[in-house]
Formats: structure tokens, sequence, C-alpha cells
DNA sequence: GTGTTATCAGTAATAATTACTAAAATTAAT
DNA sequence: ATTAATTTTAGTAATTATTACTGATAACAC
């Protein structure tokens, strides 16, 4: 556990927000002015590995992270981008009622809510 | 309706699979050779504007077109990409379990299924 | 047909992510 | 503690999907 790791593990575990990769950078870089965006990818993507942290590929044309590991759900704002835990409980059984209705291996599944965030929700929509 | 967007629109609908604009570009390429790929994107998003297709924004880095307009589940090969419809009945209550649970405005949700294809099941797990 | 508007091909620009590399830091072995 | 082996880093370059721009062409309205 090097000093960059430890720090973006931290920095991450402080917000509860679900950060892009580029905006840990910005978090970090306070406290590591010399760290590069590579390195946060790097450790970012082997805290995840590591189960400390959970990669998201939601929609939209970025990868987030979220400092809670277990699986839960997320809506997304459509047009900000803003993620928040969609708090529903996880659908234990939904696998099975695929099982045997599909050629491929079930592996897992993700279910993720779209809308609009109440900022978003306000302003006369212009789209 | 120029000539270019029929085209796109009817080799969409010649295929099962869930291609992205790069593949639909090779598939149209074969009866214009001299259509842009800029033309591709730009026509598959208008014809899922007027709800001919769908676009589809899932899982890994790039987005995926289908001849089906209507709202289904999809089951993606966490290998090679490939995407199957996944047949399971649409979760119509799901959002309305989230309704005054949330801060957003709730529009919709997308349930995606995590998996192994059949070609990608049998090979030796190297990952 | 003539004029108006939309679309096209070709190309350049963005933006997120990944790959590469020599130097620095960490770890393991003496 | 010193040395040697391994991993990680900063910095930079490359990749990839997608979008933006532009002058030329095609579709449409009268
Ligand atoms: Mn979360
Ligand atoms: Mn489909
Ligand atoms: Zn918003
Ligand atoms: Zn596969």
């Amino acid at each position: 556990m090097t000093q960059q790791r430890q720090i973006i593990l931290e920095e991450l575990r402080q917000v509860n927000s679900h950060p892009s990769a580029d905006e840990v950078y910005e978090m970090v870089r306070k406290r590591l002015p010399r760290i590069s965006l590579g390195t946060v990818y790097r450790n970012l993507e082997i805290l995840s590995e590591l189960g400390e942290i959970q990669k998201l590929e939601l929609g939209g044309d970025l990868k987030r992270f979220d400092r809670n590991p277990i699986k839960h759900y997320h809506i997304r704002c459509m047009r900000c981008g803003r993620v928040d835990d969609a708090p529903i409980a996880p659908l234990n059984q939904i696998e099975n009622e695929l099982y045997g209705a599909t050629v491929y291996t079930i592996i897992g599944h993700r279910l993720e809510f779209e809308g609009l965030c109440p900022q978003c929700s306000k302003t006369p929509g212009k789209s």
C-alpha cells in the first residue's frame, strides 16, 4: 500500500458522491500535487479488484467510483450526470428468472434508474 | 428520408445483434462505399429519436443500436462484449418502489445482466 | 426550374482511458 | 543496514469512441 494508494482511498472514503477518475484526481491533488492521472486510474482499478471500493460502469460516457464496495443500485441524472444510491432492496431472485431462458452463463446484473436531480428538475427544460 | 438514412435502417433491421456505430458503418459500407462514419452516427441518432430504432447505453465503452425500439432488457458478455436480449418481463412496478425514497424525478430504469456467452464460457478462463 | 433547407463526405477536434518508459520507491533477501 | 529484486510512479504518448466543423451536394417546396 503506497502513499498514493492510501490517500486515494482516504479521499474517496470522504465523499458520498460517485466521482469519476478525474474528480478523484482533483481531490487527491490537493494533498499530493505531483500525482499523475495515470496513477489515479491504476490505483482505483487495483482498489476495486481488492474489494476496497467499487468501479461503476453506468450509462453516460465515463466510469465512476464508489466508496461502498457492496453491490447496490443507483440513480443517475440524465441532464448533469449526478449519481446517487437508489434505496431499493437487491433483486436477489431476478437472475433465476433468466436461468434456462438464455444461452449465457449469468454472473450478475445491474439496475440503474434514470431521472432528474432536484437542481435539474427545477431548471426550465431546455433539452 | 435520404438514401443513406434508409439504408442504415434497412441494414440494422436485418440483424439480430446489437451493433456498435462502427459495426453499422461496416455493414452499410458494402452498399454505400462512400458513406462516412459521421453520417452513420448522425442518422442512428436521428432514427432513435424518431423511435424507429433504439440507442443502447450499456456497460462497456461503446454505444450499441437495437433494431427493436421497444424497451427491453439485455445480457452482455463480460469477455467479448456480445449483447443479446434478456427474455424477462419488464419490471413495471419497480420505479414506484423508489418513489418518495429519492429526491430525483424518476424517468426510467435500465436492467442489464452480465455473464459469459457460450463461446466465452467454453474457453479456459484466462482473465 | 429556382431558391431554400437539410444532409453529406471528409476532416479535425474532444475526451476518457490505456500504454509506455525511465526514475523512484518499496519490499525481500542477505 | 546494504544490496538486490520487484513494484510503482510521474510524465508523456497513443488509442478509441464520439462529436464538431465546413464547403459541397442532394432533397424539398414553390
Ligand atoms: Mn453507490
Ligand atoms: Mn435488444
Ligand atoms: Zn442533474
Ligand atoms: Zn463472449
